[in-house]
DNA sequence: GTGGTCTAGACCACA
DNA sequence: GTGGTCTAGACCACG
């Protein structure tokens, strides 16, 4: 059946998902400046061709917008920013009861298990 | 900034992981052969080698064991197995609830976001 | 008959065996760095790969750490070295009873011949 | 230093030493018939000429003598069983001794650990 | 430089 | 056939 093992993903995925994050996360904010491409590229130690990438698909998803000549900022469009947090926050739920399930646990098992170490800082019910 | 990019888990891991989740899941059983070096080798198209090292790994760790002669099988040893389907259980969880306070998201969403997928869809297959 | 003849210890496991003893007897000491994988080949005449595989074994019992890039080094641990002391010296006692018993050797006569070396001879060098 | 790694024992000296462990723990006593070279290679499935080296070998220590034409008998000269199994003792007691000195352990230590295995178990073969 | 992984192919021991 | 060990030589990531 199986066939052969992930080599990893693409580094501009990995740069994406990463930036992502951070504007989801807060850490960058509407309307912020991404690091120039150049900048990006030496303080990641990547190629800037590998940046230029990451930022075209970061776009494509309408998360930041290019201004020629001024930079890239993250969008202030705030139903972009809210589905982009709520597809990424299903996307990881998805995945993670997908992996669950095909290990064996049931539900009940996964609240279960989810419950104890989400205790002490969350509620339940 | 702190860290590069993931260059993907070794191959022997990657399979190590694959071969565990099959056990954990019932998929293979206590007592049952896993394919031989050889032949899992050919079908994961990597070095026998390679697959030695994956089956040694999981032999330290107790969940199979190695007959000279014989083959690999899962351990029958129960409590083994037990600890193993946990430990694996726990390594999901912890790392999904990472992910997770990464993404800016607090454990109350998390619980809400994940209960939709677990009571409100009956998310089986 | 029960057993044929001992084809030796693998080499990875003697070489090990006498690190293991390097350290226990303070030979090498804790942070202390060993030979990089390709010296202790070179000086060993083993292959690489021989010596990874001991210093990986050595690594997962914690008596040594490897540090990508810089080398691998004694453990500075002092529960772990402790309890590896105590190990390697139950092992050889074991061991050591155990022939002196398949000879046909009685514990008094043992205990007796032991002392005469101990203390009789005050065997030091 | 090191050198090389042994590639164990030739056979011939393992047989050796079981044989005089056999007659030195009585298993093998004054006067008995070893079996024929043939039959012992049949037995011990080696080389018959190895087994003929084996028993030149424990000839030569006066430990056994052939007999043209009936075969090769454990002596009965006392004197010689008394001091071989004198010696097979004290080169087990003097290895031990200095492996474990070679490991850091003191004198006290040594028959400290070797006096938990001793009392705690008693002896039984 | 360091350690870590992987392949290719060999030989051994066990059954 | 099985798993286990070893060599030779390659490439990668880290620093």
């Amino acid at each position: 059946m199986a066939d052969t093992f992930q080599s990893s993903q693409p580094i501009y995925l990995q740069l994406a998902d990463r930036l992502n994050r951070q504007i989801v996360s807060g850490e960058l904010k509407p309307g912020d400046k991404l690091p120039s491409v150049r900048e990006m590229a030496v303080s990641s130690k990547v190629n800037p061709n590998t940046v230029q990438r990451t930022y075209r698909e970061l776009e494509a998803s309408g998360i930041v917008e290019s201004r020629r000549g001024q930079g890239t900022f993250v969008t202030e469009n705030e139903d972009i920013l809210f589905s982009t947090r709520e597809k990424l926050k299903n996307d990881q739920i998805e995945n993670f009861i997908q992996v669950m399930h095909d290990m064996g646990y049931e539900n009940e098992e996964i609240q279960a298990g989810l419950r104890l170490y989400l205790e002490g800082g969350g509620h339940n019910d």
